[in-house]
DNA sequence: TACGATTATTTATTGCACGATATAAATTCC
DNA sequence: GGAATTTATATCGTGCAATAAATAATCGTA
């Protein structure tokens, strides 16, 4: 048989399963923020740079705002963040963290250190590997765009 | 800043939107079959080998039977599988491929060869980076466990 | 001022993923 | 042989992601 269709030499196969195995570290650890995955990932980045805006958030989480509005509005009920309208041009609005939403980064700071723990890699490694996943995803994204 | 909690450090994030960019390039080969990604999974773990039951499709995927379930049951809608209590077992279904579906696996030949020229590398090199991933979804998989 | 472009929201749809629970057969133990 | 245990699957409910399409508001500009 030609492996051609053959699932275990799928790279979308490994990414998809890893991306899974990742989300199943996370889980418990997420669950004490009361936060879910792409949540947490817009935490980080708003921790990066408070004040984002919604379309600004989006260009670098690669989500569309569609898809982040709701997203946003989970984390502005669990009270992390708030939503403003800019003044300056009111077709923005603005992503601010609140108070809890600046403390929870305390509860947070640990993380990554579980997950590289977890990988089993010492840290270059990790990065080694980190850069060439963003340089698959930046070839695909090319690829679409 | 340390860069402990920054975005573009994290592995989870760049196997999180290698995840999605994959999606967007499969996203239009995959309608055109009317498949999503996930379904296009179990299809192809069934064309390696047909007839296998919910319970060992979920081991190979890494999914729990409550997630193939209405996913085997919307391939079934489609046209695409049967799913059929085994007679010797009778707590097992087994899921086999419809002529439909058997035919199918024609028109999905050409997919992966569309994924790895958006990838922009070579089979080695995919070849070693699949692998790669593969070691770490392991590793994560063994910290859960 | 009118028009096109930008930005975000709303609405609706689809589907993934999982936990908890129920069920049912097979196996094991007494 | 019957009861308890194990194993496998299905069902139900929840939550969320992701996108498309339509809408609305605003901005910049011709």
């Amino acid at each position: 048989m030609q492996d051609q269709l053959k699932l275990d030499n799928f790279i979308c196969f490994a990414v998809y399963t890893a991306s899974h195995a990742l989300n199943r570290v996370y889980k418990p650890l997420l669950d004490t923020l009361g936060l879910t995955y792409p949540q947490y990932l817009a935490m980080v980045s708003l921790w990066e740079q408070d004040g984002q805006t919604v379309g600004g958030l989006g260009e670098k989480l690669f989500l569309e705002s569609s898809t982040l509005t709701p997203l946003l509005k989970r984390l502005e009920t669990a009270g992390y963040v708030r939503r403003e309208r800019s003044r300056e041009d009111e077709r923005v609005v603005v992503i601010r963290l609140s108070e809890e939403g600046i403390r929870l980064k305390e509860k947070a700071i640990g993380i990554p250190g579980c997950i590289a723990a977890a990988s089993g890699r010492d840290a270059v490694d990790l990065t080694r590997l980190q850069a060439e996943i963003v340089a698959l995803r930046e070839a695909l994204n090319k690829s679409v765009a």
